[in-house]
DNA sequence: ACCATTCCGTACTGCCCGCTACAGAAATAG
DNA sequence: CTATTTCTGTAGCGGGCAGTACGGAATGGT
């Protein structure tokens, strides 16, 4: 997982993958297939932890606000966190592909729709609860920081420290609608 | 170019290349050098139009905040433009590179860096200008406009249209500082 | 203790990669 | 019209890729 989140899945090849694991090529295929299933357990190793975590702090914020807040933040912290490669997995795993793993793409695709939708419906959640204007576009404002997410995952990439993506985390909240608006 | 653009530099093989330009391999490398070369003069090429470009909406926008907004809806207009590839190449072209190419990696690191430069340096003259407080933190707000820009780029690959992303752009406007922030 | 089965390490397959040697064609010069 | 040079197309180089055939070692049931 480590080796797919840092390198991608093109860019990994199955003699890191055994080396990595301290096994041989045959036991690896005999255990996941091969390497696009064994991309996609990884896949599915790493978001399980993480949209767990995710939901719970989407489900356990007070209002729709503090959830998104409380997400970014922990967002700018995962994506910067020494102990493995920065930035989002899901992101970037697959980013650069040729045609024949095009269905990788769309798998990866297909799970960061997925967290666009809970980030939405959080949104919907706020507005029943009055906490927002009901005219207020919830898709677009759940487009707008899985927006935000997305592009730090490439800042982190590209070397950005925890403090300067919490100060991203705080401009992008002054983008929330306020009451008045 | 294009191919590069859309696959990215690893996933694009010299085959694909040569066919692309209709000429055989000792052409390409009689005129490039390497397969590096040419992504280098690729780029190259991309960014030359691109960013005289973004150049030109910074310097001629009459405020530091209409340039922004500007250069937010050309890029949005530009990632979904169907005549090529979506998304942003300096941002995707790169991205899964094995460590043998992470050289290249940083190269388009820098001029990504290069870009946020710029636009901290337009919201600076906002600041010497009177139009924002001058505790503003230029630097966090280009960095937050730049991440907001590569979200988007990783949205459009995705499959996000020019409304989705306007949409972004303005709900991004509104992290703005205003006058009695 | 014996045997059947499961595991695993070595060594390999065919394939495609980036890249190039070389021969024949085209163009230019005398 | 020939000689020389430049170009280009074919065919192939070593090498690393994903994936596998197979022999020997460890395991476990009887």
């Amino acid at each position: 997982m480590l080796l797919f989140w840092r390198q991608g899945y093109a860019a990994t090849s199955v003699a890191e993958l055994t080396a990595a694991m301290g096994i041989n090529p045959p036991s690896l295929y005999a255990a996941f297939g091969d390497k696009e299933r064994l991309f996609l357990e990884a896949v599915e190793s790493y978001q399980h932890k993480a949209s767990q975590a995710a939901a719970r702090l989407l489900a356990e914020a007070p209002t729709a606000k503090l959830a998104i807040e409380r997400l970014l933040e922990a967002m700018a912290q995962h994506l910067t966190c020494p102990d493995h490669p920065s930035g989002c997995m899901v992101v970037t795993a697959a980013m650069n592909c040729s045609s024949d793993c095009s269905h990788l793409q769309h798998a990866l695709a297909e799970r960061r729709a997925a967290g666009t939708r809970r980030l939405r419906e959080r949104i919907e959640q706020g507005i029943r609860d009055g906490e927002l204007p009901a005219e207020v576009d919830a898709a677009g404002l759940a487009s707008f920081y899985d927006t935000v997410m997305q592009g730090m995952t490439i800042q982190a990439k590209d070397g950005a420290n925890r403090e300067q993506l919490l100060a991203t985390t705080r401009t992008a909240m002054r983008a929330w609608p306020s009451v008045d608006r």
